[in-house]
DNA sequence: CCAGACGTTGTT
DNA sequence: GTCTGG
DNA sequence: CCAGACGTTGTT
DNA sequence: GTCTGG
């Protein structure tokens, strides 16, 4: 799945990536955790906006927005089926931007692992976002779309998230992508696409966040 | 009809 | 909001 | 995802 | 064990 990760790169750089204008001040984060705002690339007016939302997807109808911690992710296979997802399937595709993301391989203790592109550079996970309103005011938050684990992460953990290769941003953005295109969209990436290293276990304690937390260790 | 759920993960 | 269960 | 809490009363 | 907070 994907529950923690990271995200350093300057501005510009996602905003080169991803073809978007950043609305809001980013700052670097090692050791990003659902419940905290992240930043979302989207459609807004005639182009994609960069802005922060919510972690942790708040159905627009909901009644209580603690329904969101619950939703940091959503299955790739169900979205188009599921009550709190389906809506923003078709109509609140987003992408959010990562250096690199966590996975923690089951055991005693718990090892964590870094996972991010052989060959440098940021990750888009596919995701979904909605609009909340509630007496105290408005929530726009997120949440990042699953699939099964590729041949890479297989050692690791049987989820993973879907990232989404450069040249189908534009379609899964796209409000006219039909659903059976978008679905097809939400499969693992390639083996060859990911470089798995042993972190340490500090990246547990969401008070941590410095770039250490990236570096890999012995074993 | 109304009431109640609406989710994923990992672990057992 | 919309579906499922009763 | 993991870490950490898990409670009430009265008083300031 | 299970929920909340980050």
């Amino acid at each position: 799945m994907c529950g923690r990760y990271a995200l350093s790169s300057p501005v510009e750089s996602l905003e080169a990536q991803f073809e978007a204008e950043a609305r809001a001040l980013l700052t670097p984060r090692y050791n990003i955790a659902p419940t905290t705002p992240v930043p979302v690339v989207r459609n807004g007016g005639p182009g994609r906006v960069i802005v922060l939302q919510h972690w942790g997807l708040i159905p627009s109808w909901s009644k209580d927005p603690a329904m969101g911690a619950r939703m940091a992710n959503a299955r790739g296979e169900t979205v188009v089926e599921k009550p709190s997802f389906r809506g923003p399937f078709r109509r609140n595709r987003c992408i959010i931007p990562a250096d690199g993301f966590y996975e923690w391989r089951a055991g005693t203790p718990k090892q964590p692992f870094c996972i991010r592109l052989a060959g440098g550079g940021l990750l888009g996970f596919a995701g979904l976002w909605d609009h909340w309103e509630g007496p105290d005011g408005a929530v726009d938050s997120c949440t990042i779309i699953t699939t099964s684990a590729n041949g890479a992460m297989a050692p690791i953990h049987d989820r993973m998230p879907v990232i989404l290769a450069p040249e189908d941003y534009a379609r899964w953005l796209d409000p006219a992508t039909p659903a059976e295109a978008l679905r097809e969209l939400l499969r693992p990436c390639p083996d060859a696409w990911l470089q798995l290293a042993p972190v340490s276990t500090r990246v547990g304690n969401v008070r941590n966040d410095d770039p250490d937390l990236m570096e890999p260790i012995d074993g």
